[in-house]
DNA sequence: TTTCTTGCAAAGAGTTTGCATTCCA
DNA sequence: TGGAATGCAAACTCTTTGCAAGAAA
């Protein structure tokens, strides 16, 4: 039993047909280790199953946000990047100069959280959040 | 005098020409409530001046960037907003059910920059963030 | 004049859609 | 079998680019 048995039972019982694009677009991001975007999930899932045309990636993953199982992030790339939804998180930082990511720890932005939340009532999706910048070796911005 | 000068002085002092195109660009920006995308640009501009192209507004924007006179922001429309820069800032909570757009103050992220700062050394640009989320009156995301 | 800017048209990237065909349940 | 899902190709949105023509300084 693959761990992709649950989302796709998910599916099941709500309805939707099992075919094998669905399935391979599951473990494409399943199996991705962190975000993917629609072009790397087309790439992977055609690894294994030939047979699969962009706008079913694109279907699939319309059905997926539709039905909360992926989550779609836009980090300000030009494209969405998927992931499945709940899986754990971290975020970047992105240095605008030398273009290093820096990954940090999830709860320091559990201040901002709790003030979003306690001062605007709202609820913040803090994941794959990518703040830009410099970092200390970039420290100075070179215009 | 239009306060608008003073933008196009900058241009003019670095060295680039004052062309009614670009007069028209930083004017739709300059005039512009709140944020405004290239496409609305365009149309605003055109109708001041309607020997416009769509690509000189892009092309004006570019410049404007570099030259730090404004700010390019992406609130996952799936395409950039533009302001002045300099301009009151605020940030954005952005509600994934109602597509409502709330202006934050700049100094909830105060704590966050310094967190970055002293603990990674990462001097961030907080100037125009957006975040995701629910607001008070879609708490529960509709699935 | 001379170089910067523009317009035009075409090309991109990413995504969506209409419609006939396929195939899962 | 019948309706849901797919493939295909074309369209769509936003943005970028090459190149020749135009216009600031």
């Amino acid at each position: 039993m693959k761990k992709v048995n649950t989302l796709l039972d998910i599916l099941k019982d709500r309805g939707y047909r099992l075919t094998p694009q669905r399935m391979m677009v599951l473990e494409a991001i399943e199996e991705s280790s962190n975000h993917i975007s629609a072009e790397e999930i087309y790439d992977r899932a055609k690894l294994k199953y030939p047979y699969l045309n962009r706008s079913t990636v694109y279907r699939t993953l319309e059905l997926l946000k539709e039905n909360g199982l992926v989550t779609e992030t836009d980090l300000g790339e030009g494209r969405f990047l998927y992931h499945p939804a709940g899986k754990a998180q971290h975020h970047h930082l992105v240095c605008r100069n030398c273009t290093k990511v820096i990954d940090i720890d999830i709860d320091v932005l559990d201040k901002l959280r709790d003030d979003l939340r306690s001062g605007y009532g709202f609820e913040a999706e803090l994941e794959h959040i990518a703040f830009f910048g410099y970092c200390r070796d970039c420290a100075e911005p070179s215009v």
